[in-house]
RNA sequence: GAGGACGUAGCUCAGCCGGUAGAGCAGCUCACUUUUAAUGAGCGGGUCGUGGGUUCGAUCCCCACCGUCCUCACCA
């Protein structure tokens, strides 16, 4: 007895020659006068009479993801991005050839139908289809949807599968869609203008990240792929746009986590004429303008808990929280170093390439107590808060409190433990720019620091930029909350992984 | 970068003390004109991530590598 062949795609591709022997195309042709399954299932479902039918004729398309045959009777299920819905074929209803077609489908194949729509004798919303037209075969056999897919693996190498057999993935897709869209309407009613500036970038500048390197040939020019869009968009405040912003990707070589992929999505913004408190009201009618279009309330479970988005939010000094956190003052040179040493924070930092290390600087200390101690503190709350006025030292590109410059004008935005959003009263004074470009701060990693020196961007300071707010929001992090997503990985559609190796 | 866990059929997963592999679904064949994870009968399907080692014998123990996940570090 010869073996038999069992390999699945064999099988598949052994059915698509049977099609072909048919006269039928086995990826199909264009079809028209389609309705979406979900607009379908909201029509009145009559029940079937074959003597006296009143259900009204539709067409769909999608992809088959159930069959139960039966002898001259199969019910299958079709799947479209807006819904599935049951298909009821019997014998007598469609034409020999679409029988013998009928009989030749295999899970994940695409096909158009039409026929009455009605509800069977259980009351399930069904088409009882009276023409099927093939439109592409699937040559990979589909997982079985029964169970979900469990292995992260496979659904990020397979996210098109992903979006067909877990339901939450396509629907976060388009829960996506829906905030960055309303993103945009909100800022634009408001007259803010969208831009789109470089990706390739001579100086990584506006933000503390490790760039990609690249490099043009034709220039002979090393360039760095952006990590942030603050620089240009502050050069178009100085051109005279006065609500500008941008959302785009930027990309930063660092680790990758659930909070952490190497691109991600940023929107930032800069208001003319506003400041750190303007801005404040801003972020809470974008983030109460991208709860209410999820239409599921102000209140929104994320993991074990719910976070309220009812405005106001509170507001707290990064001064105050630091006091009482850690128990001793911002400014407590000496309460700071006993504070880190008995955290066992490092006073120094090594860099193990050089051999050498450097003691830490004041700011930076705090800084990372401040990690340690108060983002704890914050997150056990979840609800939103302001933390505002932070060390200037830790904010080259912000505006200095003009009774204290030992603070800059800065919020970051906390919930439920993540940082949403970093805002600023945006540094306008060239000079205090150009300096605070020079300092590096002592007992950083330079790799890590924001102040890198950009003349042009100087320079465009010099002939004047208006005072101005400025906001950065992490889209996929607010896709995250909104959505009570806990991986960074379930709200982009692709997330690097390494390539696989055959 | 450090530590931990995992990798078995198309998918989801079992596999005990080391004795050469199992289930459900999917697939194939047959039956079935109202199913809902349809049902009934039967049949196929495996380089147990890869490569070494220990052993009479390794999916199982050891080592290395590859990949994924988690925690930490990094991300001021």
């Amino acid at each position: 007895m010869p073996a038999v062949e069992t390999d699945q795609a064999s099988v598949r591709l052994d059915k698509l020659r049977q099609l072909e022997a048919l006269g039928i195309d086995p990826w199909g042709q264009r079809f028209d006068g389609r309705t979406p399954i979900g607009e379908i299932r909201l029509l009145e479902p009559l029940p079937f009479d074959d003597a006296n039918p009143q259900g009204q004729r539709v067409t769909a398309a999608g992809r088959i993801v159930r069959h139960r045959t039966g002898g001259k009777l199969h019910f299958l299920e079709l799947w479209d991005q807006s819904g599935r819905i049951q298909l009821m074929i019997r014998v007598n209803k469609v034409s020999e050839l679409e029988w013998k077609v009928l009989n030749l489908l295999d899970l994940g194949d695409i096909v158009g139908v039409s026929g009455e729509f009605g509800k069977t004798k259980v009351g399930e919303l069904t088409i009882q289809v009276d023409q099927l037209t093939f439109l592409t075969k699937s040559l990979e056999p589909h997982p079985k949807d029964v169970f979900g897919l469990g292995d992260m693996e496979y659904r990020l190498r397979h996210r098109y599968l992903d979006m067909i057999y877990t339901p939450e993935t396509l629907k976060r897709i388009q829960q996506r869609v829906k905030i960055v869209r309303t993103i945009r309407n909100h800022l634009d009613d408001q007259g803010y203008v969208e831009v789109e500036t470089p990706t390739l970038h001579a100086i990584a500048g506006g933000a503390a990240a490790r760039p990609f390197d690249t490099h043009h040939n034709a220039l002979d020019l090393d360039l760095f792929v952006r990590i942030a869009l603050e620089l240009p968009l502050k050069r178009l405040l100085v051109g005279g746009l006065e609500k500008v912003y941008e959302i785009g990707r930027v990309f930063r070589n660092e680790g990758i986590s659930p909070r952490h992929n190497p691109e991600f999505t940023m929107l930032e913004l800069y208001c003319a004429y506003g400041d750190l408190f303007s801005i404040m009201e801003l972020t809470e009618g974008v983030f109460g303008a991208c709860v209410d279009v999820l239409g599921l309330g102000k209140i929104l479970p994320y993991g074990e808990c719910q976070i309220d988005f009812t405005g106001p939010w509170p507001r707290v000094l990064y001064a105050d929280i630091f006091r009482q956190t850690v128990g001793v003052d911002l400014f407590d040179e000496v309460g700071v170093r006993t504070a880190a040493t008995d955290n066992k924070i490092h006073l120094e930092l090594r860099d193990t390439k050089a051999g050498t290390s450097t003691p830490k600087q004041h700011e930076v200390l705090v800084h990372e107590l401040f990690e340690h101690l108060c983002e704890p503190e914050l997150a056990k709350s979840h609800q939103p808060t302001f933390v505002y006025d932070y060390p200037a030292a830790l904010c080259p590109l912000t505006k200095r409190k003009r009774e204290n410059p030992k603070l800059a004008e800065r919020f970051e935005l906390y919930i439920a433990g993540m940082e949403l959003a970093n805002a600023y009263t945006e540094l306008n004074d060239p000079i205090t720019q150009e300096a605070t470009f020079r300092e590096q701060l002592t007992g950083m990693n330079a790799d890590d620091s924001m102040a890198k020196m950009d003349d042009d961007f100087v320079r465009a300071l010099r002939h004047g930029m208006p005072p101005a707010g400025g906001l950065g929001i992490g889209i996929d992090r607010l896709v995250m909350l909104l959505t009570n997503t806990t991986t960074i990985r379930d709200v982009i559609l692709f997330p690097l992984l390494r390539p696989e190796t055959k």
